[in-house]
DNA sequence: CCTTGACCTCAAGTTCACCTGAGGTATTAG
DNA sequence: CTAATACCTCAGGTGAACTTGAGGTCAAGG
């Protein structure tokens, strides 16, 4: 079957293997997040370490992380050649804080809906719950107070 | 001030507590995530239970739940007074699984890319990085093997 | 009373993250 | 060689989550 040079993948078998659609690899080809080689036949062929690329951004997704951040992270990883342990630890890096952001995020929410109903108070008016805002820790957008 | 009946909030006070834009909160409002009564002038007022139920629409899409899996959370709590602890502790349950998925993948992307950083292995070839289809559980389109 | 800023509705536009379809080329099993 | 897939490009469409703008109303201070 496969007369591949080696080890390249065509992108059916990328998508088989990631769960991604074909025109989702296509379009990130287009943003750069990821890159393949031709065939003679125009056709793409993905080196194996792309497959790793595309499951980070698909988790990345998964927690709400726009293609666009993963994009800024992803331009220190080489493109053409399976990425050294120096730069999947700069990647570690970059995102550590976002993760863990997220993180706290996930906690606050979690404690906001559990951890104050097992607390014991028996109206949700008692708490800490009355001043929402500073206890889920708005970050983006942000409440200004004037 | 506020010669308002009591607690009731215009929509540019909550928008300012909560960091949500006015149009956003028009939005929101449109697909039946919140509520507001009006005054004799037509003006939305909000009660303060509101400004958790907010809250909890902005952490949710922060974590990358869709506003279609908040409101459908949402309609097991009153629109019209504040939700009880019977009301939130279903929401929590509802919830619980979600979260709890996302935090599992939350900690695959840390481990993928600390945990095995850290874990000694020279060459990102060895260890279970090979097959990230299975290191990074998919569970959503998900990898099918042929 | 009058002005200013906050508010209203409704329609249309925007961004992100893709998907679909048309029309054509490559690859490979038989 | 041929037929069945798989692949290509490019244009346009889709759905989610808003934002913007036009054209007007409401509320409160001076």
């Amino acid at each position: 079957m496969a007369l591949e040079p080696d080890d390249l993948l065509a992108i059916g078998e990328v998508s088989h293997r990631t769960g991604v659609a074909v025109s989702a690899l296509h379009f990130y080809e287009q943003l750069g997040l990821i890159a393949s080689t031709r065939t003679a036949g125009n056709q793409r062929r993905y080196r194996r370490h792309m497959l790793r690329r595309i499951s980070l951004i698909v988790v990345a997704k998964r927690l709400g992380i726009p293609l666009s951040d993963v994009q800024e992270v992803f331009t220190s990883l080489p493109l053409d050649h399976s990425p050294s342990l120096r730069d999947w630890r700069r990647v570690a890096k970059l995102w550590h804080a976002e993760l863990e952001q997220r993180r706290t995020q996930l906690d606050s929410l979690q404690r906001e809906l559990t951890g104050c109903i097992g607390c014991g108070c028996v109206s949700l008016k008692a708490c800490r719950l009355l001043n929402p805002e500073d206890a889920l820790g708005e970050d983006g957008p942000g409440p200004r107070r004037i």
